[in-house]
RNA sequence: GUGGGUGUAGCUCAGUGGCAGAGCACCUGGUUGUGGCCCAGGUGGCCGCCGGUUCAAAUCCGGUCAUCCACCCCA
């Protein structure tokens, strides 16, 4: 019979890497909840027009990566690419944001698309992400920069860098358009093939072409900078010099323009070893555009995939006490003492099978257990536990009820 | 979507026209109530798949699939 394989680009996550992703996401989490962040969750799919609306038609994500299908009663749907969209409306349909409020929301999940595998890169990935609703505050973005800094140290990520900019408001950026056609419309002819059509759909996109063509020119290319209105250029001093008082390794990228279209204002993103590991920033409009009202709005997500790679935490097989049964009968005194020991904390195994103690005793060794506790006709005549520390090779004997003097014991 | 590398035992790989191999892992025994270390033995393969060339193909040719890497893009 021909084996079936998980599907191209999926994978499995299993232990000890598991194990990391445990403490990754919960101590994401654990930071994000003191700061006053909820979480919520999500479908896994929603309409295809969500997407393809708030991330932008000319990107490449909805263009050629998204899991898009008919359902049953042929309603366009997509696994979602990205979380922030459908947080937004979930946001809304819930009603959420109504009036002046302030919420916050974490969220975390697999994300789909269609692309060509390779390293740190998977068609299904898990993204844990945070959202500020309701602030236009600088401090907001100040905040969820500082967090996401503060949670990347806690799970032990190095040598990363933020890379921000600003790519204004709507004001702004409609001058800084038109500067920009103006500017590129005599240079058409140096440009890559999609950037000619970036000029018509998203010219701002000419901006981060990686094209060596393209690179020349951008060079010339005034920067956005020059564009950005008084109280956007004000924003993102104040951002800068907030972020910059922390602890936080940061540069100024004036090239970086996310590759998903409902962003402004500040945008950043986390490069660690020339992975893009987290990234996020401002999306004022987003809100109103899903017919929300005008909500002002911010946040990140992090690849969980790529964070763990860069996590530098290290998993230890979990210390299990391993009850052996020798002759079979002992079932009841086993079952006693691992209730006890697990009250007090300690992980038991009890081995139920039939097989030669030195089966166990591999067994046992093969777990990477810290101590096994053997019951066989011998403890059960004197109502003991022979307990041996399998890191020292050493072996004693206790009372069925000296739970205290078995742990001292294996913990030694 | 574009370009490149690799598919042989569970894993890492050797084998470049003539009997399918090694190390590790696994199983059994040495040790029937004691793991690791050692020793002896053993299981395990449509050589990714389909076709072609040949007396003969893991080996050469064509295709295909998978996988890894890079680009584009992105978390």
């Amino acid at each position: 019979m021909k084996k079936i394989k998980a599907i191209r680009g999926m994978r499995d996550i299993i232990y000890p890497e598991s194990s990391k992703w445990d403490i990754i996401t919960s101590r994401a989490q654990d930071i994000l909840r003191l700061a006053g962040f909820r979480s919520i969750y999500l479908p896994a799919a929603e309409y295809t027009s969500l997407f393809s609306r708030t991330i932008g038609e000319d990107t490449d994500i909805v263009k050629k990566e998204m899991y898009s299908f008919k359902d049953k009663k042929g309603r366009d749907l997509t696994l979602r690419p990205e979380g922030t969209a459908g947080a937004v409306r979930a946001m809304i349909e819930n009603r959420l944001l109504e009036g002046r409020v302030r919420e916050k929301v974490m969220y975390t999940g697999a994300m789909f698309r269609y692309e060509k595998p390779q390293s740190g890169r998977y068609r299904q990935f898990y993204q844990l992400g945070c959202e500020i609703f309701g602030s236009s505050s600088v401090y907001a973005d100040a905040e969820i920069t500082c967090l996401a800094a503060e949670i990347l140290d806690a799970v032990l990520v190095r040598d990363y860098v933020f890379r921000v900019n600003s790519i204004g408001c709507e004001e702004c950026r409609k001058n800084y358009v038109k500067e920009l056609r103006k500017f590129l419309s005599s240079r058409l002819s140096r440009l890559c093939e999609d950037c000619v059509r970036r000029f018509d759909t998203n010219i701002l996109r000419v901006l981060d072409c990686k094209n060596s063509s393209c690179r020349k020119e951008q060079d010339e290319i005034p920067p956005m900078s020059q564009f950005l209105c008084v109280e956007c250029t004000d924003f993102f001093a104040r951002f800068l010099d907030i972020t910059e008082s922390g602890n936080i390794n940061i540069v100024k990228d004036a090239r970086l323009v996310r590759g998903l279209d409902y962003y402004t204002g500040v945008v950043f993103e986390v490069e660690c070893g020339g992975d893009i590991i987290l990234a996020g920033g401002r999306y004022d409009n987003l809100v109103s555009e899903l017919g929300g009202g005008s909500v002002p709005a911010c946040g990140w997500a992090l690849g969980l995939d790529r964070v763990s790679e860069k996590s530098r935490i290290t998993v230890d097989g979990i210390p299990l006490f391993y009850i052996a049964l020798i002759d079979g009968g002992e079932e009841k005194e086993a079952r006693k003492i691992a209730g006890a020991l697990r009250s007090e904390g300690i992980p038991v195994e009890v081995d139920f099978e039939k097989a030669p103690a030195g089966k166990k005793f591999k067994m046992a060794d093969r777990r990477g257990v810290s101590a096994v506790g053997i019951i066989g006709g011998k403890e059960i005549e004197t109502s003991s536990v022979s307990v041996k520390n399998m890191r020292t090779g050493n072996q004693e004997s206790f009372g069925l009820e000296d739970i205290e003097g078995i742990i001292k014991y294996i913990k030694c």
